[in-house]
DNA sequence: GCCGTTTTCGGCCCGACTGTTTTCAGTCG
């Protein structure tokens, strides 16, 4: 997972993400209490908080814990025990009552509440430990509700369910995934639409499975290529509309085959997300409609479903980009009217930092503006210096610095960049006249004014801003005063969607890696696309729609326009 | 437990699939 900006954590109290899981624990022993609605709202109020990009202490502090979704008098209540003592009564109290492993039990595939509860009150079995010992003892034979089939099902899970399920993948990792089983079904001759829902589709940090919804007028052809992919471990379930595989990576991936007539409608259903789904459900009853996966009706007519704007239409709603689907009052905007443009691929003609690879020559130079032309991208930072805090620098043969002043030509102009780390020395000296501009990573501390600091080595365009939650407010706040644009994406010095989201709110332009320097299946420019569509960031506030500043060192453009007319503080 | 441009009470998504069932319960997403 990456930081969580602005969430200081003081030692004692629980973070975000502690609170979070609190209250999903609490979920899960409610779900075991047969509690019927109660997990559910603890849940959405976990999800909620997870989201958030502030920290709850600070929400706390300013009494609005009760403003955020899903969270009323009792959680809010809980929340701020959990805040001021790192305790919880209530859920110490649920705990007496449900032996630890049982919850357990309930993560086991094809185990829910339900079925844990009998194992533990009618079986005291009391875990997935004892489980399996029950099993191998025969002690499920004959017990009502557990056929054959059932014991062998639940004698597989049992034997692997060490790790596998319930972790979320990150969604670089899961990229190269989606990109093989997407080329492998579009070769599928009776495929005719093809795409990714879920939370893959909506861009987030992690995905918990793949959903992927075909049309076909021969589903079992897809099925059975689908189950015959190398990547499949096993086969979960299948059947005549739905299949469900384990990768061999332990991620689930579900495809289901559709009516083209209800293509936007499947499309719109399973990239959710949850929450976004609820309120357009409640949206729709209001206005006597019912939307499903299938459609959205009046009485038995359907009025849309082939599209998502369809859908959406069908509603009163303007469509909703994917990445802004996650109930955070997209849905109200939308009912107004069109929603803002986001960021498009398209829009990027700019890659503002690339590294040339380790020893290059100046033929290096060539294939990255030749790359670049073939993209469409107009403007390309190449890094041809560094120096990191106790090292002495380095920096590119000088060969290979003229091939990039040479290059300052159409179509692509080639611009120097030097990546400055901050340090406890004097600044390192670049010639200003050599033209480009300076990546900044913010360092241990220069002492004293860390932006006059950076100031006298180059002007800064894009920053660095990674590591701990501690270390990524004082970033932005460097970067503010320098007008540096903020690195947006995967790794662990870029920002992802909830930190780019923060950037943006303070007024900072975000820089997105277009991919240039990586090999063509990267995954990294497309997931900086999405945080930083997730961030709600247009056109007009990611620095790689518009060219960059040199040769001649010119005033720093990192600022974004709005940020511009409005006027902040100098510093 | 939360929520409300019709509600402070009465709702809370709903359909596919599986397994064990003679009509459905549980799980899952």
């Amino acid at each position: 997972m990456t930081t969580r900006p602005g969430v200081p954590e003081r030692p004692g109290t629980p973070g975000n993400a502690e609170v979070a899981e609190r209250l999903g624990e609490i979920a899960d022993l409610l779900d075991l209490l047969g509690e019927k609605f109660k997990p559910e709202a603890y849940r959405r109020a976990a999800r909620s908080i997870e989201g958030l990009p502030e920290s709850l202490s600070a929400i706390a502090a300013r009494g609005e814990l009760r403003g955020i979704p899903g969270v009323g008098e009792a959680i809010a209540e809980k929340v701020e025990e959990l805040l001021r003592t790192g305790t919880l009564a209530y859920l110490d109290r649920l705990h007496e009552q449900i032996p630890p492993g049982v919850v357990d039990l309930m993560r086991l595939p094809g185990v829910g509440p339900k079925t844990a509860r009998r194992f533990w009150v009618e079986l005291g079995v009391d875990g997935p430990k004892a489980l399996a010992d029950a099993l191998a003892a025969g002690r499920l034979v004959g017990v009502k509700g557990f056929a054959e089939r059932k014991i062998a099902q639940l004698s597989a899970a049992v034997a692997s369910a060490p790790g596998a399920s319930g972790a979320r993948a990150r969604i670089e990792e899961v990229w190269p995934l989606a990109r093989r089983i997407l080329e492998a079904l579009r070769s599928v001759a009776s495929v005719r639409e093809i795409a990714v829902a879920g939370s893959f589709r909506r861009g987030r940090e992690t995905v918990g499975d793949l959903d992927v919804l075909v049309t076909s007028d021969a589903p079992d052809s897809v099925f059975d290529r689908f189950s015959g992919l190398p990547e499949v471990r096993e086969i979960r379930l299948r059947g005549p509309t739905k299949e469900t595989v384990v990768l061999t990576s332990d991620l689930q991936v579900d495809l289901r085959v559709v009516e083209p007539v209800a293509f936007g409608a499947a499309l719109q259903y399973f990239t959710g997300s949850k929450d976004h789904n609820v309120r357009l459900r409640t949206l729709a009853r209001e206005r006597g409609l019912k939307i499903n996966e299938y459609g959205v009706f009046r009485g038995d007519e359907r009025i849309g479903g082939r599209t998502e704007e369809e859908v959406y239409a069908a509603l009163g709603l303007a469509w909703i980009p994917p990445e802004l689907r996650e109930d955070r009052g997209e849905i109200a905007a939308a009912a107004v009217g069109p929603l803002p443009r986001l960021v498009e691929a398209p829009d990027l003609v700019a890659e503002p930092h690339v590294h040339l690879p380790p020893a290059a020559t100046p033929a290096d130079v060539d294939r990255l503006a030749a790359a670049a032309a073939a993209r469409g991208v107009r403007a390309v930072g190449i890094v041809v210096a560094g120096r990191r805090d106790g090292a002495p620098g380095w920096a590119v043969p000088p060969g290979v610095l003229d091939r990039i002043r040479a290059g300052r030509r159409a179509p692509v102009r080639l611009v120097p960049v030097w990546e400055i780390e901050g340090s406890a020395g004097s600044p390192p000296a670049f010639s200003p006249s050599a033209g480009g501009f300076a990546v900044l990573v913010p360092g241990p501390g220069p002492a004293g004014d860390p932006a006059a600091w950076y100031r006298q080595a180059a002007p800064a365009l894009v920053a660095h801003v990674g590591g701990t939650a501690e270390q990524v407010a004082p970033a932005l706040e460097l970067a503010r005063r320098l007008r540096a644009a903020i690195e947006v994406g995967p790794g662990p010095d870029r920002l992802d969607s909830v930190g780019a989201r923060l950037a943006r709110e303070a007024g900072l332009a975000l820089s997105l890696p277009v991919g240039l320097g990586e090999p063509d299946d990267s995954a990294v420019p497309g997931v900086a696309l999405g945080f930083a569509r997730r961030a709600g960031a247009t056109r007009e506030e990611v620095l790689n729609s518009r060219e960059l500043p040199g040769p001649t060192p010119g005033a720093p453009a990192g600022a974004a326009p709005r940020e511009r007319r409005r006027a902040p503080p100098r510093s």
